[in-house]
DNA sequence: CTGAAAGCGCTTACAG
DNA sequence: CTGAAAGCGCTTACAG
């Protein structure tokens, strides 16, 4: 029913947990937020903490935040792109390993209409983590209010000082892996989902330049659309003139696999396909196939350790060599 | 670097708005508001306005939520299960609809370690939409609170006032149409991941049921491992003895039809298959696979629809009559 | 070792 | 038609 709100549910207070435990709210806040300087005695903290846990006492984020100046949020910005399973795993990832620092991963769809520095001015988050290109003005004027920003990008960053986390190199560990099973001449099997915008040209720059690095010819590039015909002139196109595709992801490889299949040629004998994602049917495709996987896991462990060192004002933590990619050999190349 | 933020970053108020429009902050609270029986000139409103424009001014979420007691914040529960790129979706379409609606949604892995309760405390949302069940008691103590709660479930809820969204009826659905195809011996793919928990039993249950209303003898219920080796055992079984399965979902779907391949069999004709989800890659299935697909933007549309009614305190609006439910036929079954 | 008090930026009866 | 003022629940110099 519409009623409202009443009777026994008044919100439990730090005044409510002072007056349980004796004690002035000011004190009850500095035991919670373990300031340090402030001589409070272990007897005092734990009736502090008993009172908490006996009223059952959470503090409330909007009052801190108002106080503070800032949240406990983190602001995760999605690209206006489709989201796919690898990005619902960092969102996964980042709401477990930030939860696990106090802090809460907010999801904000980046739209055309709504600016995302009014939600930041709104929420006033402690960090921003963007994925993909970030305005750099709008980087700036966050900053200098504060707010921690980074970015998990495919996209080598300008930004020296925390722009530190690089998802791609999946191109050329493609190009590497095919190159090293003797294939020369490349295809690239590019999405045509105009909302991935620039994308796939970053992940194309890094294919070509190490075909160009490992002195293969330049890649063939062609677009695949995700339907059942998409990838049908492609195919055709590629067969005879190059031996090995590189997919934008697997389920552009899907499509390559099914434009073959079509076409009755088989992989990886009439044309290698590998795909970048390690999406769960993978394994199950027909052949199964080959892919770049990242490592998800690692990646928002890292962000979050970005994230907490950004906001302490600590140095950050070291990056890590290893690039978070490795290939899934399976058959289709 | 750690450098503190310094210069000209204050944050712009409601007083500072007042002042620039010659009107006192709770003035402009209430034109922002649009707070009715206010008889506040249209002139007067014009200049706050004009003046809001000029500096740039956005309301604090915080100072907001901690005056109304309440946030303009949505929490989404994502149960423990696996994200798919369904779930993906669903938050996808919650963030854009509930954003129309100056609601900001804000995603929080269910974790057997963090409560529920605590975040909603600390958060204090307008609304919680849960992913399947509810802990009655907890429900009730945020409805009390004057929290909105709804739950988007497969589950028929007992709570009739606004647990209402079903996204079921999947499995009655893949049974009607494989009957309506000839078969009569169905079989069932269920996964083995151990995090989904209850869902597949509800799935499976309804399936029961629906054979059992059709007149068809019950069907042979087998585990299918997300694995290679994974439906080996099941499709052995099946073969023979049952004429089409009902997966899981489609990546059960795709194990399936991998088994199959390695046993020298193939979909239709030795053994259908139907999946559940519709995802990107099940028209390259070899066959392309047949499965049940769900109006994900329907279902987010008309939970968002809910939860602003339901904050509101507005009569919700009628439950839609479609299933939000279609089979997409493809060529495994 | 601990508390009184100001302040964060809003909202909202209430008074005029 | 509009404003002064209290209050939401915290944090944090400052005083003792």
């Amino acid at each position: 029913m519409g009623t409202p709100p009443e009777g026994p549910s008044r919100r439990i207070t730090l005044a409510d947990v002072g007056r349980a435990a004796g004690v002035s709210s000011a004190t009850v806040s500095y035991v919670l937020n373990d300031v340090p300087n402030q001589k409070i005695s272990e007897a005092t903290r734990a009736r502090i903490r008993r009172a908490v846990e006996e009223l059952g006492y959470t503090r409330s984020a909007a009052a801190r935040a108002l106080s503070t100046g800032r949240g406990d949020t983190v602001l995760l910005v999605l690209p206006p792109w489709p989201i796919g399973p690898l990005i619902a795993e960092v969102i996964d990832g980042l709401t477990d390993d930030l939860g696990r620092q106090g802090l809460s991963l907010v999801t904000r769809r980046e739209l055309p209409q709504r600016s995302v520095a009014a939600l930041w001015r709104e929420l006033a988050p402690a960090a921003v983590i963007y994925f993909g290109e970030v305005d750099v003005a709008e980087r700036q004027a966050m900053r200098r209010a504060g707010t921690y920003v980074t970015s998990i990008s495919g996209q080598v960053s300008d930004d020296a000082a925390d722009l530190v986390t690089s998802t791609t190199g999946s191109g050329p560990l493609q190009v590497a892996y095919l190159a090293a099973a003797g294939h020369r001449r490349l295809g690239v099997a590019v999405p045509t989902d105009p909302r991935l915008g620039s994308l796939p040209d970053g992940r194309l720059a890094g294919i070509r330049a190490a075909c160009a690095a490992a002195g293969l010819p330049a890649p063939d590039v062609r677009p695949v659309a995700l339907d059942v015909a998409g990838a049908d002139a492609a195919v055709a196109a590629w067969h005879g003139s190059v031996t090995a595709v590189c997919a934008y992801n697997d389920e552009v490889a899907f499509a390559v696999l099914h434009g073959m299949r079509r076409a009755g040629l088989r992989a990886p004998s009439d044309l290698a396909v590998i795909g970048v994602d390690d999406i769960p049917t993978a394994p199950f495709a027909d052949p199964p196939l080959t892919t770049v996987k990242q490592d998800i896991a690692a990646i928002t462990a890292h962000v979050s350790r970005l994230v907490g060192a950004g906001i302490a004002g600590a140095p950050p933590p070291p990056h890590p060599t290893r690039d978070f990619l490795s290939v899934v050999s399976r058959e289709s190349a």
